[in-house]
DNA sequence: CGGCATCCATTTTGATACTG
DNA sequence: CAGTATCAAAATGGATGCCG
């Protein structure tokens, strides 16, 4: 709690007493992906000015649920990540996207940003666990300049901003493709038979992946 | 979105578009245990004036998050409810719920509200599915003047806001008591042993009560 | 009681300029 | 690049009065 608090004896409220405030849990969305820089953070976040991230960012500090770092070599550069108690709520922050998913994804409007990772993580939300029983794979997803990776271990799955080690299975699409997966207007089976998206890699963990994510059904409010 | 968006085509920012603001989550979270009247609102949401409750309200309206009901007879008052949407906001509101149980409820500070609905939605969020495997049963709880029930149905639960028409077992308890088994800091089968809580009803139902919900180990940022 | 309108003090925010 | 400083615009909190 900043200034303003709910002052409610209630787990809820104390939770958004910490983070409820605006881009609060966009930001813990962002490093949700992994570790992120000041600058990489406020390009990002449209409209979100230094003053008010540094501020969001020495709170977040505060409270615990992030911590700064030094980038190991070499890049060495000081960055943002969240601590175990930052990460636990990355369920939370899920289930808003899940929610959002069903119920808020139309169309693009004109004027909205999209980055590839807020895609990833819409799969994330998106995925299935029983789908992945018995399956270990790496899958990379590559667009223009973003790469991002899913680890996916026998009903889990994690997500990290930058490239794989050892990818079994490389995709590759344009931003817009990858749009289109975030909306639940495109299925990952459908883009790689258009072309709208290639792979390479083992065809196994391919012909399992569309398996894995299974978008809700869309509803208008 | 009100005025100001994120303006981001994520699911996650969408969502937030529509319930990001300032006490928002916190009437879904009273909506989700039953409709509730305007002055209701305003009584457990202490600092929210009529002017922002009627512009929250309003908006969640327009968003078809809630709707405006006519309470059944013998009521027959005007209240606000839940739409599907809305009510599809209440596993985002459990997860919140639920990293706040974990890390953030340590006590209660001198100048905090607390109403029993509060610790109500808090069993919830520590309700263990597998532990109602097989089980049916209504179970009451009354704190003074006020009432909520748990309708349990093989791993699935309900909790609303008002008496049971045929409770199982009815728990009785004082506020205290409640607000104690909202921090996780009471465990129900201590309090019903220590007398903080009485219990009548069906014994099996009863004894089974005590698994239903399982805390999330507390810890501290 | 349910709800809207208004006025005003305080916070929060957005945008931009500036510094090590 | 990573922030601080500053200022204007918007959101909020609280009080109050009104009306059906």
């Amino acid at each position: 709690m900043d200034q303003r608090s709910y002052a409610q004896y209630c787990a809820t409220a104390r939770t958004l007493d910490i983070v409820g405030e605006r881009w609060t849990l966009l930001l813990v969305r962002e490093l949700l992906t992994g570790p992120k820089r000041f600058g990489d953070l406020q390009r990002n976040l449209r409209g979100l000015g230094t003053g008010l991230l540094s501020a969001r960012m020495k709170h977040l500090e505060r409270e615990g649920l992030v911590e700064r770092i030094t980038l190991p070599p070499p890049a060495r550069t000081p960055a943002y990540a969240l601590t175990e108690a930052g990460a636990e709520l990355g369920p939370a922050v899920l289930a808003l996207a899940r929610w959002g998913l069903r119920w808020a994804m139309d169309d693009p409007r004109e004027d909205e940003a999209f980055h590839p990772g807020w895609a990833v993580l819409g799969l994330k939300a998106a995925f299935v666990p029983a789908a992945a029983a018995g399956l270990t794979a790496v899958y990379e997803f590559r667009t223009g300049d973003e790469t991002f990776h899913a680890r996916v271990d026998d009903g889990e799955i994690e997500t990290v901003y930058g490239p794989a080690q050892h990818p079994d299975v490389v995709i590759t699409l344009s931003a817009d493709a990858f749009r289109e997966l975030a909306s639940g207007h495109l299925r990952l089976g459908t883009a790689l038979e258009s072309g709208a998206a290639t792979a390479t890699g083992d065809r196994d963990a391919l012909r399992r992946l569309g398996d894995l994510f299974r978008l809700p059904a869309r509803r208008t409010r």
